[in-house]
DNA sequence: CGAGAATCTGTCATAGACTGACAAAAGTCA
DNA sequence: TGACTTTTGTCAGTCTATGACAGATTCTCG
């Protein structure tokens, strides 16, 4: 599948990387918003023009990677068990093998440290996790017994993929292990699954205190 | 409050005002990416430099105002009992009057129904709401009984904010009556409150498949 | 009232992101 | 080698956004 056959292909997939790399390195050094795209182009030894071929804007460099495994997420959840409700199922799908194609790929922390440290591609950063907020939303309203297209599973899947992107971007900010990162998901994702009032709920309200931890 | 003694004071208001109703029609009219600002400009009866003057960018005439109700729900919370969790208080502090302030806002809606029709915007708009979420996690820290800075904090804030536009979002694309609003929101609210793994009603938390590995 | 200070505005010039058009260069194939 | 396609660079242009300067307006105080 990574077979560039022709010598005009793999030359196209070098100046991509060109182009990354020069990005990445320049955004560390000098900050995303100071990084002009001229020297971008020029890092990369190619015209301004050009990198315009390769990505339509400056942030696509950094988020518009089409191999991102959280993209998969939708299709892995249509494998899970239907009895399985929406959190134990996303928690499945994550804990299978994405998480780990998550942490183990060297530009991915990378990026997300740049995103952390400039505001003005955090409301960016978060909307791409909700890329695929409907498809996620139509399986979680089988699971949750709810007609397809119900606000309520939209409530749910835009709750998940928030909460994957708080703690994803906590940890990276935190700079801990993997086996952290697993940890922090399962303590989210058991508050989303048994709820953030834990002794109310009830319409009277009877202040129970938050004893119960 | 609202007294603009000078005459200076009147006429920035107004400018302000044209500025603002100019924009709204013309994004209305030709869409938001299809109205420059120079058309703006010509409709308020300002030179371009102007608009600068008034507003940082071409998002801040529709996501800028500082009268917004969202912004004092940090402040709201405050109020409530500490015994109260964090979806209860938060739902107390909507019903208080929060949501009929957002519902007799007549150019609220109007703009939710820009941002909606616009892809660009809508993260901008989803962020906007994440605004105060610091401020919000920091409240619920202390419902939740957990150390102030704590990430399950922050997770259940953004759940909330996030949830807030969603159904915000929805009631508006649906056109529905304030009613209507106040009914979803107190739905969403008790799935918040009470778990998203939840069929019907198991108030023990029975852990269907959580045998996990 | 009138002088001076503060403020608001328009014009000019500029930087940066992004796009369309066209021609030169490089890769592909007969 | 020569026709054909794809990639690239150059050029010109639009739009957003900002700094600098000068003129006009408003406010303040003597």
């Amino acid at each position: 599948m990574r077979e560039p056959c022709g010598l005009r292909e793999r030359k196209k997939a070098r100046t991509r990387d060109a182009i990354v790399a020069a990005a990445i390195d320049l955004f560390e050094t000098k900050g995303y918003d100071a990084t002009t795209i001229d020297e971008i182009a020029e890092a990369a030894e190619v015209s301004p023009r050009t990198f315009f071929r390769y990505f339509d804007s400056k942030v696509d460099v950094l988020m518009g990677r089409k191999d991102e495994p959280e993209g998969d997420i939708p299709a892995r959840l249509a494998t899970r068990p239907p009895e399985e409700g929406p959190i134990e199922a996303t928690r499945q799908v994550l804990h299978q093998e994405l998480l780990s194609a998550l942490t183990e790929d060297p530009l991915f922390v990378r990026q997300v440290r740049i995103m952390l440290g400039t505001p003005s591609l955090l409301a960016m950063a978060r909307e791409h996790f909700h890329e695929h907020l409907d498809e996620m939303a139509a399986d979680f309203a089988t699971r949750m017994d709810v007609p397809p297209d119900d606000y309520r599973a939209h409530v749910v899947a835009s709750a998940v993929s928030n909460t994957l992107w708080t703690v994803v971007a906590r940890w990276v900010a935190d700079g801990s292990d993997a086996e952290r990162l697993v940890e922090m998901l399962d303590e989210a994702f058991d508050l989303l699954a048994t709820g953030f009032d834990r002794p109310a709920a009830t319409p009277a309200p009877t202040p129970t205190a938050t004893g119960s931890a």
